[in-house]
DNA sequence: GTGAAAGCGCTAACAG
DNA sequence: CTGTTAGCGCTTTCAC
C-alpha cells in the first residue's frame, strides 16, 4: 500500500508538505508542488480514507436511507438515487446506502462517524425519524415535505403546483369535470406527503374554476383500468383525467384512448411521458433534479452555508401541443 | 463523542479489555464482561468506524455497483440492491453505493481502502470492469455470468435452465411454434450475459423438440404491443410466448390475451406475475435472493472460505395451473 | 515556504 | 484473565 511516506520520500519533502498540497490548505511553491504532484501520480497514491477521516474528523461520507418498500414509484426512485450519487461525487462525497424505515440504521451511522450528513428519502408526514434527526444533530436534509420538520431543511418537488397546474390545464382545455387517478392505496395510507400536496392544490384549483373533481387511488397494475372504469361509470360526465402512478400510467392511458372526448395530463418523468403518446400534456417529474437539489443542499449546510429550509422545485408543463414556452409555477416558500 | 477510554474508565478496566469484550478474541471472566457490556450500553458506545478500520485493516464496507442506466429492470435492481443490503447488514456489513459503470471508482474505493470487496452488478459479456478487478486483486462478486472470467466469483440466476424450462412448458402445453420476447435493444446490444443465455436456452429446448421458435427484441413500453403483433404477422402459427421485459410484460399480456389460442408465460418477480392474471404460468426470477446470494459468496470470500466460482440460482417454475410442487432446473456448474 | 511531532480512536501484539 | 503500548495513515498545530 501506497502511503503519504512514500509520496513524500519521492518526492523528497515532508509529510506534511505532501499533506497541504493535497488540502491547498497552505502556499507551497510551485517547484515543490510539482514534484509532489508527480510523486502522487507516480505512485498512484490514494490517500487512505480511514486514516484521513480519523484525523481529520469527517469521512466525505453522506447516508442515504432509499425506499425499497412497496407502492413507492421504483423508476423514480432509481432516478432520484441516481441524481444524489451524480451530484455527490461532483463534490467529492461517497453515499452509503442505509436499510431504509430504522431509526437504528440512522444513529449507527452518526453514532459510528459513518457518515458527515443523512440524506432521507420517502418521508412520511409524520415519520418517525425525524424526531431521531432531531436528537442526532447531524446534518440532514429530507427528499419530501413532512408536517412537523421546521427546522429540518427539506427539498421536494411542488406536488401542490403540479396538482393546480394540471387542474387548471384540463380545464382551459375546456373540461368540466376532472378526475385525479393517484398513489396507490399503501401509499396513500402512509399519508406519503407528496400524494397528499398534490390532491390538495388539484382540489383546491378545481374548487376555485368550480369545476366538480374527485381524487382515487389506483394500484400500479393493470387493475387501474378497473378504477379508471368504476370512475366512469359513477361519474360519466369525467372528460379530464390527471395521471399521478407510473405502474398504472400506460394502462390508463391506453384504455383512457379508447373513449371519446377523454384527455389526459401526468405527472412523470420526461422519458417515461414519452412512452404514452395518447398524453395531451405532462408534468415532468424532475426526478433526477431532485436527487442533485436534495445533495446541493446537503453540501450547502456541510460547508456551513446558510441554506433555505425549504426548497420546492418547480412545476413545469411539457406541451404535446406545441407550447412555446413551458409555463412555469413560482418556487414556494414556508 | 463517547470513546473506547471513557468505556473503559466507567467500567473500570483497561481499554484493551473493552476492545476484547466486543470482539471476543479473548476470553474475559463474567464478571468484568458484564461491567463493560453495562457501561457500553449506558453509554451508547459506538466504536468509531474510521479508527477501527484504520487499526484492523478491514472496514466492514462493502461497495456496489449498481446499474442506474437505461434499458435495465428497475423493479428487478431494486429487489436484488434490497436483497444485498439486507443481507449485508445481517453480517455487519455496510454498502457503499459506487456510480455505475467506471472502473475508476473501482480504483478510487479499494485504493483509498474504502472497502473490503467489490459487488458488481449488470455485467457485461466482455466488460471492462473484470480486467479492473483482476488488476485491483480485491475479494469481488459478480453479479452475472460473464464470457471471461474464469477466476472470478459470479453469481446469477440461471437464465439458461430458465429458457429451457420456458420453452419445454410451452411444448408441453401443445404449441407448436413459440415465440421469446425478450429484452430492449439496449440490453441487447450491451450483450448483457443473461439476455444471451436466455434466448440460447430457449432456443435450444426448442430445436431438441423439433419447434421453431423465434426471438425478438421488445421496447420497455406500450410499443411492445407493435413487435407481438409483427411476431404474429409473420408467423401466424406463433401460438405460445415466453415473455422476458418488465416494462412490456403487461401490454403484451393483455394484447396475447385478445388472441384465441395464444398462450404466455412470462420470467418475472413472482409479485409482479400475480399482477398479470391472464399469463399460463410463469418463472420466478428471484432477485432479492439474487442478492442475497451474491451478499453470501462475498462474506464467505472475505472469510477465506471456498467458494463455487460460479453459483447460478435454480429455475423455479410457478404454474397457475396448480402444479402441485415446482419443478426445478438442477444447479449448473462450470 | 517547509518540517517535526502530537494526536485522532482503535486493534493487537507483548507482557504479565 | 487483564493491562500497557506500539502502531494504523493521516491532519494540523507549533516551530523555524
Amino acid at each position: 500500500m501506497v502511503t503519504i511516506a512514500d509520496v513524500a520520500q519521492a518526492a523528497g519533502v515532508s509529510i506534511s508538505t505532501v499533506s497541504y498540497v493535497m488540502s491547498g490548505k497552505r502556499t507551497i511553491s510551485q517547484d515543490t508542488k510539482e514534484r509532489v504532484e508527480r510523486a502522487i501520480d507516480a505512485l498512484e497514491y490514494r490517500p487512505h480514507a480511514s486514516a484521513r477521516s480519523l484525523a481529520s474528523r469527517s469521512t466525505n461520507v453522506i447516508g442515504l436511507q432509499a425506499p425499497l418498500r412497496s407502492g413507492v414509484d421504483v423508476h423514480v426512485v432509481m432516478e432520484i438515487v441516481a441524481g444524489i450519487v451524480r451530484e455527490a461525487r461532483m463534490h467529492q462525497y461517497d453515499i452509503l446506502l442505509l436499510t431504509s424505515d430504522d431509526a437504528e440504521g440512522l444513529h449507527r451511522a452518526t453514532r459510528a462517524s459513518m457518515v458527515d450528513a443523512l440524506l432521507l428519502m420517502d418521508v412520511e408526514s409524520d415519520d418517525p425519524r425525524i424526531a431521531t434527526l432531531r436528537e442526532l444533530a447531524t446534518p440532514s436534509v429530507l427528499v419530501g415535505l413532512p408536517r412537523g420538520a421546521e427546522e429540518l431543511t427539506c427539498v421536494d418537488f411542488d406536488f401542490e403546483a403540479a396538482g393546480r397546474m394540471a387542474a387548471e390545464r384540463l380545464i382551459a382545455l375546456g373540461h368540466r369535470r376532472v378526475a385525479l387517478l393517484g398513489s396507490p392505496r399503501e401509499v396513500i395510507d402512509r399519508h406519503t406527503s407528496y400524494a397528499e400536496r398534490l390532491s390538495r392544490g388539484f382540489l383546491a384549483a378545481c374548487a376555485e374554476h368550480d369545476v366538480p373533481a374527485t381524487v382515487h387511488q389506483c394500484p400500479t397494475t393493470h387493475e387501474s383500468v378497473r378504477v379508471l372504469n368504476a370512475v366512469l361509470a359513477e361519474h360519466p360526465d369525467v372528460t379530464g383525467l390527471f395521471i399521478h402512478n407510473e405502474g398504472a400510467l400506460a394502462h390508463i392511458a391506453a384504455r383512457a384512448a379508447t373513449i371519446d372526448g377523454l384527455e389526459a395530463i401526468a405527472l412523470c418523468p420526461s422519458d417515461i411521458a414519452r412512452t404514452v403518446p395518447t398524453l395531451v400534456d405532462s408534468i415532468d417529474l424532475p426526478a433526477e433534479g431532485l436527487g442533485s437539489a436534495a445533495t446541493q443542499a446537503i453540501i450547502a449546510l456541510l460547508a456551513g452555508e446558510s441554506t433555505p429550509k425549504v426548497r420546492l422545485l418547480p412545476a413545469v408543463l411539457a406541451s404535446s401541443r406545441g407550447a412555446s414556452e413551458p409555463e412555469r409555477a413560482e418556487v414556494a416558500g414556508r
